[in-house]
Order: structure tokens, then C-alpha cells, then sequence
DNA sequence: GCGATACCCGTGCGGTTGCACGGGTATTTT
DNA sequence: AAAATACCCGTGCAACCGCACGGGTATCGC
């Protein structure tokens, strides 16, 4: 590890910039590292079969407990519960303890397009035409 | 290990459904897991720095060629030649060979839901306000 | 008060993914 | 024609993530 220029391969080798205009356009409008952090990391915890049923089934409904959820989704309740600490941890749903039920749903600072185009669209849209990775567009019994 | 009645800790336990009208609500119209395996792999591809750069970056301007998006993302070309491939593969963006350089811009059949406002108006309130998990709003350049 | 229920939390394991490096191929330049 | 460039592809390593299991805590029924 005694290679101060570069971890491996830079960069380098295209001091050619074949669209310099282009290149400067995008470098300059493009979005951060951070700004690609935080995104990312936000779709990610869209990103997951058991979450985003989740949030699309607390879309639906107002509210639900955990249990429910479960027998709604045919989950486990230890998957679910897992789901949801992640969700819950990061903001994106919040929780009303009555006795010793406790309530999900969505939080009222629920990103907008996330919830109406991401989530709702998306599902329509999969559902509709089975293109994308081609998968076979089973029909919804 | 030979317990044949479930893995581990199922739905069981739980046969007192709280608010049955929900759960029954939630089941029927719920998304099922394969619509959600095909949205959470649609969404994996975006939930990742590198990746949603690309993607950014393809958005504003209409095509780039590998080096000169390592060049506007000051990222190594390893990283955003893998990045690509991955992309490439799903269908998310095309490649058009002119001589020794590829190309590339996003697909034709590229969602539009996923362009719109999944990539641009997400971005658009991170930079706007800071909320979430919690992250610092850091100045952004 | 005591047991049972419903849920939370910490931990270990298996699978997956991202990343860096190697070599290889096609095209352009000299 | 030979060398150099720009990119693709296959592989190994490391980290991350999700999941299942254990135990623990608070609440409700008897």
C-alpha cells in the first residue's frame, strides 16, 4: 500500500475528454456525493420486497399494528418487525402505543413522490406491462 | 432442527387480528411479493451513489461516454464501468459504439415515474430541506 | 399477584453486493 | 503493420445487509 497516486484505476489514461462541454454540464449540474448519498440511502429502504409491501399496505390503510401486518403480508412477525425498526429508525413511519398493541403508520413528513409516483406508480406501471429485467407478467389471480 | 410446523417464528401467535377489516383490506389490494421483488430490484439499481449519478448525469445531458462520465463524476473508471454494466444489463440505458467509444444514454422504455420524480424531485427536496433521517444539511458548493 | 400475550432488542450466520485487479478485443493512429 | 487507446469481461476479497433466534420488558386477563 505504498501507492500515493491512486487506489487503482483513476481516472487517468483519458485526459481526452471527447465532450469537454457535456462533461463540464454535467460536472457542474450534476448532483453531489452527499446529496447521491442521502438518496441512495433513502431507496434503499425502498428497496426491499418485505419494506416496501409495508409502506405500500400502510398506504393503503391508515393505520396497523404489527401483527397484522404479518398475517396481511403471509410475513413472519420477526421479518416484519425487522422491516419495520429499519423504517421506524430512519423516520419514514411512526408508532402509537395503545395498551400493548403497537401502531404503525406512514409519518406525516413522508416524502411525497416517494409515497404518489415511486411507490403507487411504479406498482401500476409493473403490473401493467411486465417489461424491464424480463420477467414473465404472470396474471394476478 | 426438524420441526415441521414452521422455520421459525411465523405469523403464529397472532390469531387474534386486531382490526381484521384492514388486514383483509390490506391483503386484497396489497402488492404481491412478486411485484414487489420486481420493484425492489427496480430500485436496488437506483440506490446507489454511483449509479444514481450515472443516471443523473444521462438525464441532463443526452449521451456520455465512459471516461468522460469517470471524468464528471471524479469517480475511477473501474467503479462507473461497473456501474454501467449492471445498468446496461437490467435495460436501464443503451450503448451506441461509434469507433472505440460506447455511448451511453438512457433507455427509450426508461420509466418515466422513476426520471421524473423518483431521480429529479428527490433530489430536488434534499437539497431544499434537510429532513429524514436526520442527516446534517450541509452546505452544498 | 401470576401467567400469558405482544412487541422490542441484541447477536450470529448466510447470502448478496460492490469494488479492484487481471487479461482480452476492437479500433484508430503513425 | 505495429503500437496505443478505450472499453468489456471474469474473478477474488471485503463489507454490508437481511434474516432467524435468543432473551427481555410492559401490559392485559384470571
Amino acid at each position: 500500500m505504498d501507492e500515493p497516486t491512486d487506489g487503482g484505476h483513476s481516472a487517468a489514461g483519458h485526459d481526452h475528454p471527447v465532450d469537454p462541454t457535456r462533461v463540464a454540464h454535467a460536472r457542474s449540474r450534476g448532483l453531489s456525493a452527499e446529496d447521491a448519498g442521502w438518496l441512495a440511502g433513502t431507496l434503499s429502504l425502498l428497496a426491499d420486497p418485505v419494506r416496501a409491501r409495508i409502506l405500500y399496505a400502510l398506504d393503503l390503510v391508515e393505520e396497523l399494528c404489527v401483527g397484522d401486518i404479518a398475517l396481511a403480508l403471509d410475513a413472519t412477525v420477526d421479518s416484519v418487525g425487522y422491516g419495520l425498526r429499519l423504517l421506524r429508525t430512519a423516520g419514514l413511519v411512526t408508532t402509537r402505543k395503545q395498551g400493548r398493541v403497537v401502531y404503525y403508520r406512514l409519518a406525516a413528513d413522508f416524502p411525497e413522490p416517494l409515497r404518489d409516483h415511486c411507490l403507487r406508480r411504479l406498482v401500476t406501471m409493473s403490473r401493467a406491462t411486465g417489461d424491464g429485467d424480463g420477467h414473465d407478467s404472470n396474471l394476478s389471480e
